[in-house]
RNA sequence: GGUCCGGUAGUUCAGUUGGUUAGAAUACGUGCCUGUCACGCACGGGGUCGCGAGUUCGAGUCUCGUCCGGACCGCCA
């Protein structure tokens, strides 16, 4: 036997026992006379101490052998400790040894295996399996697994089952680029790897399995982001004859349930707000409810004061922080370059402090702006009722063209919060975003792309402006937000060949292409195809909001850089002549053929 | 495709206006230490300053290029 307990789980009530114990070496304190010895596991860490004096000399020997990180067996018995240590579980015991057996050695690792390493993130990527030995690092992937069981407990419960759908799968030109594996079978062709198992699981609602989900890998060859991989998990869900409600009160039932249970948290009902809503309110459609500071639209009271800036902006709007009046020139200024920056892309920025007496130096308070040349003190007051500012708040206020100033503004509202230290981490405010437009027009191409996927139903009441004005219907989509972060999305399908007919054709597909891309999937609405819908999370995004960080890469054991690398097995690689030859392949450019030749 | 930040000891970093033999902490090694638990003390080894070119009497430091890593914009139905 190479053990009877972990390195985690003997108390005071042990005492006496004869164990053993395998594990790693963690540290080795050796004080002369008295030498002791931590040795870690998945479960904890136990204290091995020997002294000098009434140990076996081979013992004292082989302990002081001992290199951080070697694997250990130890067989001993369990002890009271003179001097307890109250921070760990086990610290009321420790074992005195009878045998060490070394049941492998380490080099010395290229950082600590500590809580607090001091390993940067390059190293601990190269050398991700020791970085997973890391407490920290493990907590994340036990949380991962938790939330995993736990959603197909849930799922479980409410009927569903799951389903594995095929990883090689088709290539289809909408959407995100694919991921492509050639067909050494079937050569010049080509299998993709699925960005969802979207239509798969509409087929299974065909088939009649009205409840599916699965906990599927997904792939997607864009650039990376702290919250994006290029491959990645989600909890992929569809129902068959339900409505839009049915769908939100389940997933909200489910991620009320992984609040609960995982973090025991209660969250309250979640809210639904329109796209519109969304885009006019917060300038996003993924947008932050752990605070107000909704955006005040101020056209109407800003214009024909001579302020060419305002003028001449389709749109002027503000939000209000709170108690910030007291922010001085160089807060603004730098407030004013934050908005500045490329990535913001706001001209600049307008302010109106609303003093308080105290600050004013008055009885009444009184309103100060970078603006105060063209609009008077009466003007800002009413600007000030607008946006229900109190005295001691501070108006932060942006103009240009509609688009692009939510977009600004949104950048802004968020890092004000960030300041004013209101988006809390330990607060979890959910909220689903509903009545996304069914198509987006794209300048570039000069054709309309499906803001969802082109699988999406119209709402029925729209469908009639497919033909004349397309941009302006509505789809049944939603997507859930969790504390500004695009947890997942979904929508009520097409189930009828006819209207998916027209849907490509507004698309710009022809026939025949719609034919041969999706002809699978409308043959399959021709043999009883049941109302269906559904929705898919991101799980990676999901776990990293219930660890509260912004980066899933801590979440997943083996994740890639932001160049799509594995640095530690070192991929993507070139391949061999012989395994391009069977595959009917040519390699005719490659920038990185220099660097990994090297 | 673009913007920004970084690369100096095993590791994390400092390094002044361009100027003598590039430092600290930690890790590692050796010795001492009878209750440690981030043990302590003493001593020691450890450097292609990412790589290449340029400017200069002289480059870790300045310029250009390049590679690697990180963050972001575009992109992500």
């Amino acid at each position: 036997m190479l053990r009877t307990h972990t390195c985690g789980e003997l108390r005071n009530t042990d005492l006496n026992k004869k164990v053993i114990l395998s594990g790693w070496v963690q540290r080795v304190r050796d004080k002369g006379a008295l030498i002791w010895i931590d040795m870690r596991d998945r479960y904890g860490i136990t204290q091995i101490f020997l002294e000098e004096e009434k140990s076996d000399d081979s013992l004292v020997k082989k302990a002081r052998e001992l290199g951080r990180e070697f694997v250990v067996q130890v067989e001993g018995s369990v002890i009271e400790r003179a001097s307890k240590n109250p921070n760990i579980p086990t610290g009321d015991i420790e074992v005195v040894p009878e045998k060490i057996k070394i049941l492998n050695t380490s080099k010395t690792p290229p950082f600590t295996i500590e809580d607090e390493t001091d390993g940067g993130e390059e190293l601990r990527m190269k050398y991700r399996y020791l970085d997973l030995r890391r407490k920290p690092v493990r907590t994340k992937l036990e949380l991962r697994h938790r939330l995993a069981l736990e959603t197909r407990k849930y799922l479980d419960t409410q009927k569903f089952i799951e389903i594995e759908t095929p990883v090689l799968i088709k290539s289809t030109p909408e959407g995100a680029r694919d991921f492509v594996v050639p067909s050494r079978m079937n050569q010049g062709q080509f299998y993709a790897l699925p960005q969802s198992p979207q239509t798969f699981k509409q087929l299974l609602m065909v088939s009649g399995y009205d409840r599916y989900y699965q906990l599927v890998k997904c792939f997607r060859d864009e650039d990376l982001r702290a919250d994006r991989q290029p491959e990645f998990t989600q909890i992929d869900c569809e129902m068959s004859f339900v409505t839009q409600d049915d769908v939100l009160e389940t997933f909200e039932g489910m991620t009320k349930h992984l609040f609960k249970v995982v973090k025991g948290v209660e969250v309250e009902d979640f809210p639904r707000i329109s796209y519109q809503d969304a885009m006019k309110y917060y300038g996003s459609d993924k947008p932050d409810i752990r605070f107000g500071m909704k955006f005040v639209e101020l056209k109407d009271v800003a214009r024909g004061k001579g302020f060419k800036v305002f003028d001449d902006a389709e749109l002027v709007v503000g939000i209000c922080a709170e108690g910030c009046a007291s922010y001085s020139r160089k807060d603004l200024d730098k407030l004013t370059d934050f908005v500045k920056r490329p990535q913001v892309g706001a001209k600049g920025l307008v302010y109106v402090k609303y003093l308080s007496a105290e600050q004013a130096g008055n009885e009444e308070g009184s309103l100060k702006s970078s603006v105060d040349k063209f609009y008077s003190e009466e003007e800002l007051k009413e600007w000030a009722a607008k946006f229900n500012a109190k005295p001691g708040d501070l108006l932060l206020i942006l103009a240009g063209g509609a688009d692009a100033t939510r977009f600004a503004m949104n950048e802004l509202r968020l890092e004000m919060g960030k300041r004013l230290h209101l988006r809390d981490r330990s607060v979890f405010k959910p909220l689903w975003v509903v009545d996304f437009p069914l198509l987006e027009w794209d300048e570039e191409t000069q054709r309309y792309y499906a803001m969802h996927h082109p699988f999406t139903s119209p709402k029925p009441e729209d469908v009639h402006k497919l033909e004349n004005d397309p941009g302006a219907v509505r789809a049944n989509a939603y997507d859930l937000v969790i504390n500004g972060v695009e947890i997942g999305g979904g929508s009520i399908r097409i189930h009828n060949k006819e209207l998916q007919k027209k849907m490509f054709q507004v698309l710009g597909f022809t026939d025949q292409e719609a034919q041969s891309q999706f002809g699978f999937l409308m043959n399959a609405f021709e043999y009883g195809a049941p109302p269906h819908g559904g929705i898919a999370l991101g799980f990676d995004r999901l776990v990293a909001l219930f660890g509260g960080s912004d980066s899933i890469r801590d979440y997943i054991a083996f994740p890639k850089n932001n160049a799509g690398r594995d640095v530690m097995i070192d991929s993507p690689s070139e391949i061999s002549e012989e395994q391009l030859e069977e595959l009917g392949l040519k390699v005719v450019n490659s920038k990185n053929q220099a660097a990994n030749n090297k």
